[in-house]
DNA sequence: CGGAATTGTTACAGCTTTGTGACACCCGCT
DNA sequence: AGCGGGTGTCACAAAGCTGTAACAATTCCG
């Protein structure tokens, strides 16, 4: 399910978002100010940022340039929004690291189509939201994913994997970012997990012919390439 | 049959876009008011609203506002219409949750070409408002439900949470979703409610034949689609 | 070549999640 | 007031996953 964070602080217009968002499939977080907005990054993640420019105690170009600073939230996508007469502060909230920006007012179908093309730009996602990668295919709204077509079995922890790694193709992963990626953030887990893990993805991603998609990196970690 | 239900107080422009929808291929429903729109909203479900900005007793943007908190209508694509002196207003009518808008004077063409674009956009009911998934078939406009041809037995809950799964099939939705799209918005609920609701519906389905339509995903949510 | 470190593989126990039936409550109807 | 259908919650049962440990295989390095 995608989340987005929307940082505004007048409700009638939190309202209209978390609707038009609710009939596009994805769920609203929100926060009234910068102070909130923090408060809940602290503990959730959301998949994209809405962030009002005209904001009490802070303009919303200070949360943006905290977040540019954080290792953690660096990556996650930022669309601003400007009303009309603030049109000269869109160029500085995409100097300071804006993916986009809307301008008030917009249409619901405006801002799910700017939603969906950050996203994509992100994710490398395609235009139904598919994720793809060789002779892989996964599709987070139906959470279903195939392999060379054929439709594969997958446990919510292996599904989590292949989601991450299909996301992020080519990079290596250590077991400890694995762990803080595509696991559930609760408590403690022994780094061998991941290998019995990826053994489980690997082993339902044989039978149809991929094998050596997953790559080990001894001592360093795994890698989804071609094989 | 697409229907449209065009809610405007003058007579001559009625007519004029019914002559219009009629050459396109579809009927139309005609309000003068609000309180008439209500009135036949009760017995019949279109497949889309017209609405004029401008209405006797209460504007356009009432009616569109009440619309979107009923959940059973929440679906419905809307068109604001506005004259050009309203141009502002139609900023408005977006904020409220409008799909699209359209500026007096249109050509038939265009209200036509907007008319299925939106359309296109929203949910897959047939021409006669019904929908139908694999075995299953709904009717929002009589609030009946069939299997196989075989009326479905649902209580109000089943019906609602059975009317959301089949306008967006294949799709996972969280408890948490469900509850949101498919109860009353009235209070709190604990999630296993939805459990035991989706355990009453494929109850009710079962004896028609239709099993495994309702899945499961563990971790996840619940998700129809094809056994 | 031998040993150490790293990773692959398997099995299993425990736990979380979900299915299921029962029950009490609410509400409209008679 | 009594009745009955519908709904939310709870408790228990069942199913499915997951983490861990233990052992095998592989790689690395001297």
């Amino acid at each position: 399910m995608t989340t987005i964070l929307f940082v505004e602080d007048e409700a009638p217009i939190r309202d209209l978002v978390r609707f038009a968002l609710s009939r596009a499939g994805m769920t609203m977080l929100e926060a009234g100010d910068n102070a909130e907005a923090e408060r809940l990054l602290a503990s959730r993640r959301p998949d994209l940022i809405l962030l009002d420019w005209m904001l009490p105690g802070g303009s919303g170009i200070e949360l943006l340039r905290r977040l540019r600073r954080n290792p953690e939230l660096r990556d996650l996508p930022v669309i601003m929004l400007t009303a009309l007469a603030e049109e000269e502060q869109k160029v500085r909230g995409l100097e300071a690291g804006a993916d986009d920006y809307l301008t008030k007012p917009f249409s619901p179908a405006e801002l799910v189509a700017r939603i969906r093309a950050v996203l994509r730009r992100a994710t490398g996602a395609d235009e139904q939201g598919r994720l793809r990668f060789d002779s892989l295919e996964l599709d987070p709204a139906t959470r279903r994913a195939w392999c060379r077509g054929h439709p594969l079995q997958l446990g919510p922890t292996e599904y989590r994997l292949l989601h991450f790694l299909i996301a992020h193709p080519g990079r290596v992963y250590t077991r400890a970012q694995l762990l803080d990626y595509a696991w559930p953030p609760d408590e403690a887990r022994e780094e061998r997990t991941v290998d019995v893990a990826i053994r489980r993805l690997r082993k339902a991603l044989e039978p149809h012919g991929a094998q050596g998609l997953i790559q080990t990196l001894r001592g360093a970690g795994y890698r989804l390439d071609h094989a």
